[in-house]
DNA sequence: GCAGGCCATAGATAATAATCTATTTAAGAC
DNA sequence: GTCTTAAATAGATTATTATCTATGGCCTGC
């Protein structure tokens, strides 16, 4: 039995034929003419090399072959429209795979939104990177995944990015600083303290430096940490002031105060970055269109960026 | 996604690239050109209506679709490629199925035809019908069965016929018959005996009817039964004579002579026939086959016609 | 920065498949 | 017997497939 050129559709015919018991009768529910039909048999059982029809008292009945190569069939076509029907699930985006990369600092927002959208696409599997925002810009690059969360996205032609999630940066002290307990501080006041910071790259000491310069300030005492944890406890302990994301405050107890200085605290968003020259899956469209229209449901609404609207947008 | 335009080769040739992870390779292994394959991708892409590949860090990868696919794939050829095991089985004749019609007075010997070649080839089915030679008739010239067994075959240009099996027509009596203490007796001496006979068109009636207009005889008392066992068994009781197979007489235990009349046991065989126009599947020969080659295993040689070896020849 | 893979695309061609209409053959039904 | 219906065959046409060679673009490793 040589399958190379055996297609469906002459399976299709076939099952037909053995279902309505004439070729006559499958050519007429198949909106073919009789020749065709009896041709394609005559082809199909060249293909298996065995007769698979025989009349029988004026009916077309199969023979043994025939029945067997009938189950076959069925079973081959049951398992194309089984596959069929997952493949419209996956088109409806109900299914399929979601690669996520995400910076450090993005992680106490994104499980409550993965959390959301796992109520709504269950069958949904999602794999989540998350790095630092040089680890997540080289998979950026290599188009490891499918969509990105950055607060400072690349830049280039083919990044497509939208501020979806408000991420202010506030400036910390350990409770009981001297500055706290003023009405209003000028930062030029601080300029003898320590400032504990990220390493330069990540979005947050790039916004830092960005106002500074601004500014035409500069530090003349500061610390380089990795981590915002580390960091966020560091302060507590009084070892010096930072500029923090408030989603990374809101998850420790430690006793800090924001202080008020003008200007602070600084306005920032995640963006939400897809690249314009792949594709999107169902599976991740299905996951934008959740954040446009329902992240409010499981981030307060006070923390959802005005432009999200854009989301859906064509750009 | 249409699977009309879908062949088996596409199929082929996709599993190949999965497996080997690269389109380069799989024309390589499957003697084909890249672009061929490449091409054959995209059109099953198309096909499927989703992309099934993508380019993962340098290598080919599956999407998620893709890998339901692949799955589903593997699934169909597996199927088709267990029905080319069962097809191949049945082209070696070790499964299908033989219907076989059968004259009413072989019935004492097919159940150990049957019963060998049931060892043989555990796998044929074989449907048997029995029935008076006028109804074997009539299944032949409807093609009902695939093979017959008749004592005297039908005529006809598409009747392939070749005596298996010894049929001695025996003239026989009840025990303590006049004409069984004799040496010899003439047929002449019997003609006023009541002899019971089968219905005309009966192998027996036929053959016994030509062996007497051959002599110029004719019976004045006679009477007709259907069954061979009530003649029997009304011969035993002393009702009258009769011709009968000596296959029938070995199955009774009654209290029968044979008659040393001149020229019997009249010499008869029964038949294998087939049609010339009908091709006969693999099962069947397969029996046909069994019978010319391993018949003495399961009859006593004695039985066996000479012209046996026929069977296989071309006619 | 260039050679060597690998994939994609273009353009061409021969083979095959899918269909049709018209005709022939076979079998069954009054 | 003729009428009907179903299947097979012939002959023709168009669409699609299966291939090829040649070429362009993109990475990777040296």
């Amino acid at each position: 039995m040589d399958l190379r050129h055996l297609s469906f559709r002459l399976l299709q015919v076939y099952l037909q034929v053995v279902r309505t018991g004439s070729i006559s009768e499958a050519a007429r529910s198949l909106h073919l003419t009789q020749p065709t039909v009896s041709l394609q048999m005559k082809k199909l059982t060249e293909t298996v090399g065995e007769p698979l029809l025989e009349m029988q008292d004026g009916k077309l009945a199969m023979t043994a072959v025939g029945s067997e190569f009938y189950r076959a069939t069925c079973d081959v076509m049951g398992r194309f429209e089984d596959f069929g029907h997952t493949l419209e699930e996956a088109r409806q985006g109900q299914w399929g795979h979601v690669k996520l990369g995400v910076v450090t600092t993005a992680k106490y927002v994104i499980p409550r939104i993965l959390g959301g959208f796992y109520q709504h696409r269950p069958k949904v599997d999602i794999t989540l990177n998350i790095g630092n925002r040089a680890r997540i810009l080289e998979r950026f690059s290599n188009q490891e995944d499918d969509l990105y969360l950055f607060s400072h996205p690349p830049s280039g032609q083919h990044v497509r990015a939208t501020a979806i999630i408000r991420n202010p940066l506030q400036l910390i002290a350990p409770k009981g600083h001297w500055a706290a307990e003023r009405e209003a501080v000028d930062f030029s006041e601080l300029k003898g303290e320590r400032f504990l910071m990220r390493e330069p790259g990540s979005a947050t000491r790039m916004a830092f430096d960005t106002w500074l310069s601004a500014r035409g300030l500069e530090l003349n005492n500061t610390q380089q940490i990795e981590s915002n944890e580390v960091i966020r406890l560091s302060v507590a302990s009084g070892l010096g002031l930072a500029v923090l994301s408030a989603h990374t405050l809101d998850e420790g107890r430690e006793k800090l105060v924001q202080l008020p200085v003008q200007g602070f605290p600084l306005e920032s968003n995640w963006y939400l970055v897809s690249r314009r020259d792949r594709r999107l899956s169902q599976a991740a469209q299905a996951l934008v269109e959740y954040m446009a229209t329902d992240l409010t449901r499981c981030i307060e609404p006070a923390w959802v960026s005005e432009d999200l609207r854009k989301l859906l947008g064509p750009g």
